[in-house]
RNA sequence: GGGGCUGUGGGCUAACCUGGCAUGCUUCCAGCUUGGGGUGCUGGCGAUCUGAGUUCAAAUCUCGGCAGCCCCA
């Protein structure tokens, strides 16, 4: 890495490519290849999640890819909210379709006639379902590996309840679920309930985690709505009660896309390149071996490193041994770009105490008894998560500030707090004036603090504003 | 939604304004050397995004397409 991290934008696009995570070229507008670095990482990550997901008891499915124009069309405010950036299927082989098929851009209007055939008494109750599948949507902006594109690896949890109570605790569920997840990454986040113009198409209400990146701006990392029973109406997902009387189902959805790695680099990358969390690099101990002056003891540091490696795959870590002909320094800034948390070096010296060197990539490097390499290792990524959370989180925490006036919100960075009438003229009017802070909306289950609108005074309600991605 | 800039070996880049032999670094390959933080030397492979136009001649000028970056909304 020779760009620095204060210049973000470059950085970002550098170490992308540099590390392996993704191959923009290929020529699709918002379309990169993800490579197996990258995507080893958010499989890694989406295997967290989607262990999260059944622990509480959704099932995984999987479903179409594409949807027929009447279906996608049923409900009017979702199909306005997404219709301007469908991809459609026309044309099979020669052939003019009859019926237009749409490629999913999200999965509601696929899953729900199904939902409607599955559900017919309250004793089908709650269905919840879960797929990771990739979803499409037309981009005309400039897309940004990871953060915007036309293709999007996503994971989207479907459910269904009796009535609006257990919808309520869904969401609880859901913020739970992603709250653990994020924690696992290290990544702190604000949820916030989104202002009303700016919820899912659909929806009641839509709760979003938000991520502040480096840069200030944040990056909307997690997606939570409650749909009460508005798809249900439309798809007629009907119940029959313990009275025999019909009911519309209540519904919530999650979404958390492969933003949750763009996420994590931003936060916690560095001037040498990437720091990814011990639970999602796909390797998370490097060896080094390093060799000695004499071929006797190279060997022997060969043996010992096989010998490390074992021990270590046996305790389940993922471990990899760079035997590679590379000299040991060059290794260390290879693995450290790709953001590798751990790295244990062994060489004649090493050997000759009993000992291997332990290197964090968030900094420090200890020698440990080899009788207690799994032990220290385990240590080690602990250590790692703790540190890389204290510093995400002290970052946040002074980038979150009081603004009182307009100035304050043109001249600080960061997430502000201001009071908004809830007016969507004065938020866009506050977008307009400050270059692009929005209102992102109200923290959920707190009781709302008034305060006067920070852009034409009246009384309003305290609001999180920032810039987004 | 609007505007600007850019596209040269795998990566970065020079030459572009003023049309005429495509420069350097790096990576990669081979060999030797070296080995606890990017060893050194020698040799080698490899490029002007795409289509049309102008011209004796286009990486260079003009127009379109595709792709990328930045700024504004």
């Amino acid at each position: 890495m020779n760009i620095p991290k204060s210049n973000f934008s470059d950085w970002y696009n550098e170490v992308i490519y540099s590390a392996g995570i993704v191959d923009i070229r290929y020529p699709v507008k918002g379309m990169p290849i993800y490579t197996s670095w990258g995507f080893g990482a958010i499989r890694k990550s989406f295997a967290i999640l989607e262990e999260l997901l059944e622990q509480t008891g959704h099932g995984q499915m999987l479903f179409p890819l594409l949807v027929p124009e009447d279906l996608f069309g049923a409900e009017g405010e979702h199909i306005k909210g997404f219709g301007g950036e469908v991809l459609w299927v026309t044309q099979g082989g020669n052939e003019t379709l009859e019926r237009k098929l749409a490629v999913r851009p999200t999965s509601e209007t696929i899953m729900y006639p199904m939902f409607a055939q599955w559900i017919r008494a309250h004793t089908d109750f709650p269905l919840k379902v879960h797929q990771t599948v990739t979803i499409y949507r037309h981009e005309t902006k400039a897309t940004k590996p990871l953060v915007r594109g036309r293709e999007v690896y996503w994971n989207e949890a479907h459910s269904a309840f009796r009535n609006e109570k257990e919808a309520e605790e869904s969401i609880r569920e859901g913020l739970q679920i992603y709250s653990e997840f994020y924690a696992t990454l290290a990544l702190p986040f604000t949820a916030l309930v989104r202002p009303d113009y700016d919820k899912f198409p659909g929806a009641k209400y839509s709760i979003a985690f938000d991520i502040l990146m480096p840069d200030g701006k944040v990056l909307q990392a997690a997606t939570i709505h409650n749909l009460a029973d508005n798809f249900a109406k439309v798809y007629s997902i009907q119940y029959d009660d313990e009275k025999g009387e019909k009911h519309y189902a209540h519904q919530t959805t999650f979404g958390l896309s492969m933003r949750c790695l763009a996420a994590a680099i931003g936060v916690h990358g560095d001037d040498k390149g990437l720091i990814l969390p011990p639970a999602i690099s796909p390797i998370q101990a490097i060896i080094i071996p390093i060799p000695g002056k004499e071929e006797k003891e190279s060997a022997a540091v060969d043996a010992k490193a096989k010998e490390v490696k074992a021990k270590l795959e046996g305790a389940g870590i993922r471990v990899h041994l760079d035997c590679s002909e590379k000299r040991p320094g060059e290794k260390y800034y290879h693995w450290e770009m790709k953001g590798v948390p751990l790295r244990i070096e062994i060489g004649p010296r090493d050997i000759a105490n009993k000992k291997v060197m332990l290197a964090l990539r968030t900094g420090g490097k200890k020698p440990i008894d080899e009788s207690k390499l799994v032990e220290a290792t385990r240590d080690a990524f602990a250590e790692i998560l703790k540190t890389l959370e204290e510093k995400a989180k002290k970052e946040l925490e002074g980038k979150i500030s009081k603004a009182k006036s307009m100035d304050d919100l043109k001249k600080g960075t960061g997430i502000f707090t201001a009071g908004w009438c809830e007016n969507q003229k004065c938020a866009d009017e506050v977008k307009t004036e400050t270059g692009g802070v929005e209102v992102r909306g109200f923290l959920f289950d707190k009781k709302k603090e008034k305060a006067k609108c920070v852009k034409c005074g009246k009384d309003g309600t305290l609001a999180y504003w920032a810039k987004a991605y």
